[in-house]
DNA sequence: AGACTTATATAACGACTGCTATAAAAATAC
DNA sequence: GTATTTTTATAGCAGTCGTTATATAAGTCT
């Protein structure tokens, strides 16, 4: 059943995927409103009808952002070891950012770092979708521990605090130009970390 | 002999590292003229006849930062071994982040998150400061591979990028709220990775 | 058909941005 | 003293920010 009233002639979830690159490429207060209309082609009252106001879209944008990694994340998270998981995930993530035409960093890490004057909200928003992917990772470090992958002296949630943190600065790094073999080394030298 | 005209009533360094604490913590975007200007209890036609114009600034209170930093790990670098010099380092650093009151980030790291449109005069100079720090690194990795502190089939450089992307990382997760303790564990394991 | 409801584009709002013209103040030069 | 030079504060520039009032277009309901 058609709702009543005219109808509306774009595709929300392709518009919202076009704000969340926007966002994603300049930041929360880097993007504009009239930057992000002319990206999701709609003008600014047929945003504001749909999104509420920018804060609200950016939100929406992030959750967007953290469904589909979540959902990548999910994939790698399968592999038959914590070992081979985390080669794999950084894999993927240095194939993303070293790729020409991607945004080279996290959004997450980006918008930690840009959104601090945008308000609490956006923050606690942002630390609560930085605490998921970390968790994905503990509660895959807590289940290697008890296959016996990891030693029992290890502390699955400081794994997993240090290699969310390499992969952080990875995102930094490709952010400041690096290529992909530079960050493949570091992502190397990172295993080594692991514990035996 | 004093020079013509009015004399100042500020003193400009003094003024640039008020400048310099109000960039550190919003950025070069996040920073407004009014809030420099406030901060550096100066009026705009003060800071623009001293300064030039707000981009000068910021590579100014860059040049400031940088040559702080640089002192301070040039303290450091002369640690008796390479390994304890990093441990050094990490210590300190954390020791600032976690800090009450400070800028919870490293300046070069925010400022390469949120420069990327600001034209790419200021990325340049952000560039060529990372770039020097990762310099004095390498130079000490490469010392202590020559006195055999590091086996001869560790690649200095890498080494240097890797440690440079943990204390960028440690950057962030001290952005997204972690304390001291959180921190510490990081660099801890992030020790592990060092040649054998 | 006409009433109602929703989406659309244009244009504009007040507030803020980086920056500067103007004029007064404070020093030296002659 | 008067002229010159530089700094100062006030006020305002044109432009952009996020947001919205207004009016028109395009649908469903009765």
């Amino acid at each position: 059943m058609a709702p009543m009233g005219r109808p509306r002639e774009f595709d929300a979830a392709k518009a919202l995927d076009k704000a969340l690159d926007v966002f994603w490429r300049h930041g929360y207060e880097g993007a504009s409103i009239s930057e992000l209309t002319q990206a999701m082609g709609i003008s600014p009252p047929s945003l504001y009808a749909a999104f509420g106001n920018k804060e609200k879209l950016f939100r929406a944008a992030l959750d967007r952002y953290a469904e589909v990694r979540r959902q990548l994340w999910a994939e790698l998270m399968q592999a038959p070891t914590a070992r081979a998981m985390m080669e794999g995930l950084f894999e993927r993530v240095i194939q993303f950012y070293a790729q020409e035409g991607n945004p080279n960093c996290c959004m997450l890490v980006k918008g930690t770092l840009t959104s601090g004057d945008c308000g609490q909200v956006i923050a606690d928003h942002m630390s609560a979708k930085r605490a998921e992917s970390e968790a994905m990772l503990l509660e895959r470090f807590r289940k290697a521990k008890d296959e016996g992958e990891l030693p029992v002296e290890t502390d699955p949630a400081d794994l997993a605090g240090y290699f969310m943190t390499v992969l952080d600065g990875l995102s930094i790094r490709a952010a400041a130009g690096a290529g992909r073999e530079e960050l493949q080394k570091i992502a190397y030298l990172a295993m080594r970390g692991w514990p035996a």
